[in-house]
DNA sequence: TATGAATGAGACTTCATTCAT
DNA sequence: TATGAATGAAGTCTCATTCAT
């Protein structure tokens, strides 16, 4: 699935590439030189370690989907019941709203990276691997809220994931457009989120 | 705000680029060699209405948003129920779901085409116009819904409205992702989400 | 030689061409779009009269120049005495030195006009014509100065030609350079260029 | 002023626009791929080197431009008495006749190259200093000729180096027409010039 | 006759990739 | 192994010329 284990330039590379997105760069228009750069390697280097571009990019993307997930997982794992478990996932978002590739926000949208940016094909299956990694989050969420008697509803498991992604898209929508919710401050968009996956589960 | 009128030949590079789109060309590799191509105009003759492919593709995304909003505003209010209203809805992104660019899609998740699409600078003006419809259509809905005692909570328009939106974003997700949910069909997935719906708004 | 007769539209097309180039316009870089602007004619018009742009720009600069060289010959000969010719001729430099195609300019400089303007093959023949006017006219104003026993040299037509035109040369060469010389001005350098020449032919 | 040093890739360019020059090529149509053929190079390698084609252009006349000054003065300064100096510098203009950017026909003409070739702005700094090196040349030459009592004319400095350069002019003139002047061999074209120069100048 | 909308050849320029060092 | 100078394919855009009106 993936070897996991990267040498000190190809992590090197895969920051470089990150930086330039977290700094706003569009992974279709950034150049070879740019990544270089942002790397501190020789663009000949990158050559050495990946065989184009758009392997370059797919994999760095790839690696920050990893990376983005572990952290994601492990803080909302750290939390002990079901409220601040779900209020964490949302505090996770707002700190990444304006990464446009982050894992959340490319999850919920498309749910395909192949949709977005064409290059990623060979790399696909580890997308699924992500993904089920969050649901099988969202189901000990789901459980933690069963135990706290806070969800009773009698539903399929579909039915209750599609709840909580729900109301994390509709967060996301929050955070996303901000600006154009001057009345609602974040505080009360989550209570709001919250209000909603309780109602709709019980 | 935008004077409505385009001579054939915009429209033909408009379709052209719909057309690109929709056969899943992406936004940023598409060069103006194919769009001429597909336009069934010359190269030059596209740098006689716009002044650069950025343009080109910019104003495109934008008619193609204004006629998807027109399609389903008129479609939504066609029906005479909240239930069938809100069906009306789901089937539309159905009859889309594959189309990267769709207005939803787009609204849902960034919400600003510029954060995808960092060409729109001049003409995003337009958008929060187009969202500002979507919203309108939203709030009629949730009144006759009101009317038809479907929805009986106190809450704020922002919570009810999201409520709507955090609906759709899910089918939306559904079917971005059938494949990975064999077991639940089209119309089991809108039920749900009309559930959800229901729920959260009584 | 040259039938001197056009059509309205060939002299609109001339004196647009001229405008622009008096206008400080590159006849390399001057578009057949500026000139049917700069004409009052539209683009396929030029088309119906002339071949081809290399074909607009080479005859109109010809036509600048059998009216530049009419203008000044007339000029000229209404002097009746020598110096009062000599120095007929050099205001007639100041009041055209920023052309870069004035007749003289060109005359004097590389003589040739296809060494600057690589178009210009079919239509040379004239530019003899051209400068055995200019010659004429020399030839008369230094027969003036001899019956005015300002020239007494006994030369060939060659050396008292040459003395002519080597001073024009210095005066055009201060013109264009007045910036240079601010010690100098046009009545100043006039003076010095007769002086050379009454010292020369002397 | 000019740092003076140039790779050799710059140099192989400025060599490859100087041959297109003297073979006939015109500054304002030639293309990039001709310049990087006649330099034998590749043409992203030019833009590694330059900025735009119009940079390559303006550096490598004013390039050219240097060597034939320091060449021309050399040759000058090599001979001991006004008039070996003088017919040096006549010599010099015979073996460059056809050369259309050559130093001197475009100081003696226009006398800034902005005139000519509109891209060259921000280089332009760079004439005045070769023209202040053309005129020192001049102004030794001058009391030299002092010095051998050819000139005893008492006048001022803008008089005496007038008189040098219009007969330098002249010369110019003869050589770019030598096919109309079929009686007047080269020798006898510059005895003609050092006897107006010894004249005007007594 | 007069026009200008339409066009495609060809210009400049960028940049992914190679390869000699 | 690491590099970046060199490159040419391919991109965007311009504009001389055509041709239907």
């Amino acid at each position: 699935m993936d070897n996991n284990t990267y040498t000190d330039k190809e992590l090197a590379i895969f920051n470089g590439v990150i930086d330039l997105i977290n700094r706003g760069a569009n992974i279709y228009s950034v150049t070879v030189s740019e990544i270089a750069k942002a790397s501190g390697v020789g663009k000949g280097t990158i050559y050495e370690y990946f065989s184009s571009k758009e392997e370059v990019i797919s994999k760095a993307i790839l690696y920050k989907m990893r990376k983005e997930t572990d952290y994601a997982i492990a803080r909302v794992e750290s939390k002990t019941n079901f409220k601040d478990k779900y209020y964490e996932a949302l505090k996770i978002i707002v700190e990444n709203f304006d990464n446009k590739f982050s894992t959340i926000n490319f999850l919920l949208s498309t749910g395909r990276l192949d949709k977005l940016y064409a290059y990623l094909v060979d790399e696909e299956e580890l997308i699924p691997c992500y993904i089920s990694r969050i649901e099988s989050l969202i189901d000990r969420l789901l459980l933690m809220g069963y135990e706290e008697e806070i969800i009773s509803i009698e539903e399929s498991q579909y039915y209750k994931r599609m709840v909580i992604i729900s109301s994390i898209a509709a967060f996301l929508n929050y955070v996303n457009n901000r600006e154009g919710y001057c009345d609602i401050d974040t505080e009360k968009a989550m209570d709001y989120c919250y209000k909603m996956v309780v109602k709709a589960l019980n």
